[in-house]
DNA sequence: ATCTGTGGCTGTCTGA
DNA sequence: TCAGACAGCCAC
């Protein structure tokens, strides 16, 4: 049976919902179960005795398995946890929930495609954020997207008549007859928020919580925040998730400003403000599809909770989820059972993870060639067998035992074969996503054939990487740090034979972070010989002396740069000049990591100096006002001096001298030490802006950016940016802020060049020609 | 249900 | 003046 969605009722039933092809939806209800699992050789007589001791729990014994039930959670929590930590027992799949083992055990079932439908509330804007769930609901409106012809559309409104229960209780009801016809209702920081403020005013308004179940609720933010992560190109895009942003970045097209301090006025207002209201959240409804069409996230993400066998809502969204769905649709009727997820074990244990080699090279490097191993950590695991149920006890060193492979470096030991069920997992999914790419490859891009191809391929992606996180995952199903580790270190050994062999062969290597290797001195030719080489030769050969009886290793040479600026470690800027193995023709973007060009917390201004930087030295931008890519150190002086000019002398608007940071957790969470004096140590800058923006009315809250203008470094006097009146300190902002990530880049491209010279230093006199405004602290040109 | 990971840099604050 | 803790954001 296709489910497109399925919830534990409160008599331990699991309610399957399937949507029949007509749109009715059926409802089957199925005894579900809180179970857990004992291996048969520790069921002696006398635990099954205590089992069978135990309040609402009941039990049978299976092949090589004792499978327990119980009555609710709670029970089980406290017997598995008495079983684990006295009786010092392991004890299988003891979190799962009823519906994820009915599907674990049952391979009848598999995950339907919902119908989807959007929403956005407006609610009463007199209560403020931190007491959500105590807004009145004003207004919703349900849209959806249309057939490929047509827009999306909305399918109904309402709007709350009388400011009193009664009403708002008619307004959800008629919210939930609406919702009837779709499964998945999707929303825009809806987990934070609507979603929040519904179930609480659903509850208030006399429901159960639980029938808030029968949808899968997804928030499109989520969503486009896991899938967009490493897409983003500037800092200026990704300054922020807010809906209005993403729409302007994704679909060009904003909406409406609508006061959100002044919904209740409107609601209130009735008539034509009222109207706007309304109108208003209809766009905000309406964006979302139109966000979807273009980006197909949302059908992204049901092609890997199809694949993983997990309901494609927020939770769905989890890297855990996907392989613990994975791995549960492989076991099923194997016999094989994994852990329990645990609280504490191996917390705080220290593991090592991904090798970064520091940048070897000064100045412009020219000719870089880049050499990237395919799905280097999953190939890793197929090649080693990694996993928690092949792990085998064999000498560190030495000769390796008949019958194992062993992870270098660390010396932890695998099972040789059958594969096992971690490997087999990461194996399978690889085959799947070589398949759709494959298929997608043939298919001629634009069809609805190919988008699904695609969005399959790129969602198989994201479930293969998931595999190796969740074995150092603490608590996780799949935890091992010595699992973990084999993965990682291996991956480190492996980049060294290939620098070494590189070497050999007169290459120098200038640059290595995990997967990729970065190499002067050959051909095209010769790299893609050594590619080759390293494919089809020296990884079997490593992988056979390591008592491998496969290997998977590919390494691919698909990237070359013309020009390549590295300041440091995960930071670089660099001009193609091939790309996914074509030669780059003409103007391409450059690529750029990690510099301050990309980064949400930079400030506008040091962000618009190093753009123009990066456009002299490798080009693409088109922003440059000289010919690039230039190697004039007196071209990147004149926009330096331009760009300081314009700092100390220039109007500068807020969104110029604001710096802005996420505020990631609540303002009592952050720590707090008690200095000397007996005082409590400073908070975090964008905490005690927050706290001053709240104190002034202005609420922020988890996940918010906070933006604040310097207006006296010295005095330390820090604004909120809603307060900005055109004083900033200008000293400040050039030498702490915009200048630094400048100079950092020029001095890795012009190392010979005093660029320090550049830092301003503050006077006692002040300026002649201009005396300052009250209240600036500095009004200083730097000498020179 | 609300839990992929570590490595790395920059900035602020603190106390030596 | 400088090192270490903390926090944020980014690379992979």
């Amino acid at each position: 049976m296709r489910v497109v969605n399925a919830y534990v009722e409160q008599d331990l039933h699991v309610a399957l919902l399937h949507r029949r092809d007509d749109g009715v939806l059926e409802k089957h209800r199925v005894r579900g179960e809180y179970s857990f699992f004992l291996k048969a050789e520790d069921a002696t007589p006398e635990l099954l005795r205590q089992l069978r001791r135990e309040d609402g729990v009941w039990f049978r014994e299976e092949p090589g398995w004792v499978r327990a039930g119980c009555s609710s959670w709670l029970v089980r929590k406290e017997v598995v946890r008495r079983y684990a930590s006295k009786l010092g027992l392991t004890v299988y799949e003891g979190d799962v929930s009823p519906v994820k083992r009915l599907f674990a055990d049952r391979a009848d079932l598999s995950i339907q495609r919902p119908r989807r439908c959007y929403f956005d509330l407006e609610t009463d804007s007199r209560v403020p954020f931190s007491r959500m769930k105590e807004m009145r609901i004003l207004v919703w409106v349900v849209g959806v997207d249309g057939a490929p012809g047509e827009g999306p559309r909305v399918v109904d409104a309402g709007v709350l008549d009388e400011d009193d229960d009664r009403s708002e209780r008619e307004l959800l009801r008629r919210f939930f007859t609406v919702l009837k016809d779709y499964d998945q209702v999707v929303s825009w920081n809806g987990q934070k928020f609507d979603e929040v403020v519904l179930a609480a005013r659903t509850e208030r308004a006399g429901w159960h919580p639980a029938v808030l179940r029968q949808w899968l609720w997804l928030d499109q933010m989520v969503v486009f925040q896991r899938m967009n992560q490493h897409s983003a190109e500037s800092g200026e895009e990704k300054q922020s998730f807010g809906l209005n942003a993403i729409a302007q970045a994704v679909v060009g097209e904003g909406k409406d400003s609508f006061n959100a301090k002044f919904t209740y006025e409107a609601w209130e207002a009735g008539g034509a403000r009222l109207d706007e209201l309304v109108r208003y959240c209809a766009q905000d409804v309406l964006l979302l599809p139109k966000i979807e069409r273009k980006k197909g996230y949302v059908d992204q993400h049901f092609s890997v909770c199809e694949l993983c066998g997990v309901f494609p809502d927020t939770h769905g969204l989890y890297p855990s989820a996907h392989v613990d769905g994975m791995m549960f649709q492989l076991a099923r009727g194997t016999g094989v059972r994994f852990g329990t997820k645990r609280d504490a074990a191996g917390l705080g244990e220290k593991k090592s993870g991904a090798y970064v080699m520091a940048p070897t090279c000064r100045g412009i490097a020219k000719d870089v060639h880049c050499l990237d191993f395919a799905q280097m950590y999953p190939s890793i695991i197929t090649t080693w067998n990694i996993g928690v149920d092949t792990k085998a006890d064999i000498p560190v060193n030495g000769a390796i035992p008949d019958g194992y492979c062993r992870a270098p470096t660390t010396g932890t030991g695998f099972v040789r074969e059958p594969l096992g069920m971690f490997a087999s997992a990461v194996a399978r999914v690889g085959e799947l996503r070589k398949e759709s790419r494959a298929l997608s490859d043939r298919l001629p891009a634009g069809t609805p054939e190919w988008h699904d191809a695609y969005a399959k391929s790129t969602a198989y992606k994201v479930v293969v990487n998931s595999f190796p996180g969740t074995t150092g995952l603490v608590g996780g199903r799949f935890y091992d740090k010595a699992v973990y580790e084999a993965v990682t270190k291996t991956a480190e050994w492996l980049t060294r034979k290939v620098t070494a062999a590189a070497e050999e062969r007169g290459f120098r290597t200038i640059y290595i972070h995990t997967d990729g290797l970065y190499f002067v001195g050959g051909t095209r030719e010769q790299f893609a010989e050594f590619a080759a080489w390293c494919t089809a030769d020296l990884f079997p050969r490593l992988a056979r002396a390591q008592g491998c009886a496969r290997c998977d290793l590919v390494i691919e040479y698909e990237k070359s740069f013309e020009r390549l600026v590295f300041t440091m470690k995960n930071r670089y800027v660099g001009a193609y000049s091939m790309w996914k193995g074509k030669p780059v023709t003409g103007e391409r973007k450059p690529e750029i990591k990690g510099l301050e060009y990309k980064r949400g917390d930079a400030g506008l201004l040091a962000r618009r100096l190093q753009a123009e930087v990066i456009d002299l030295l490798v080009g693409g931008l088109k922003i440059a006002r000289a010919p690039t890519p230039s190697e004039r150190v007196d071209d990147y002086v004149e926009v330096v001096e331009r760009h300081r000019l314009r700092v100390f002398e220039g109007e500068l608007a807020l969104a110029e001298v604001q710096q802005s940071k996420g505020l990631n957790r609540g303002v009592g969470q952050y720590a707090q030490k008690t200095k000397k004096d007996g005082t409590k140590t400073a908070l975090p800058i964008q905490a005690r802006v927050a706290q001053e923006m709240a104190g002034a009315g202005d609420e922020v809250f988890v996940g918010s950016k906070v933006a604040w203008v310097v207006v006296d470094a010295e005095a330390k006097r820090i604004v909120p940016a809603s307060q900005y009146d055109g004083t900033v300190d200008r000293l400040d902002l050039w030498n702490k802020r915009v200048w630094p990530p400048t100079e950092r880049l020029l001095s890795a491209a012009f190392p010979e060049e005093a660029w320090e010279r550049f830092r301003a230093a503050r006077e006692k006199k002040p300026r002649a020609s201009k005396p300052p405004r009250p209240g600036q602290s500095l009004s200083l040109l730097p000498p020179g």
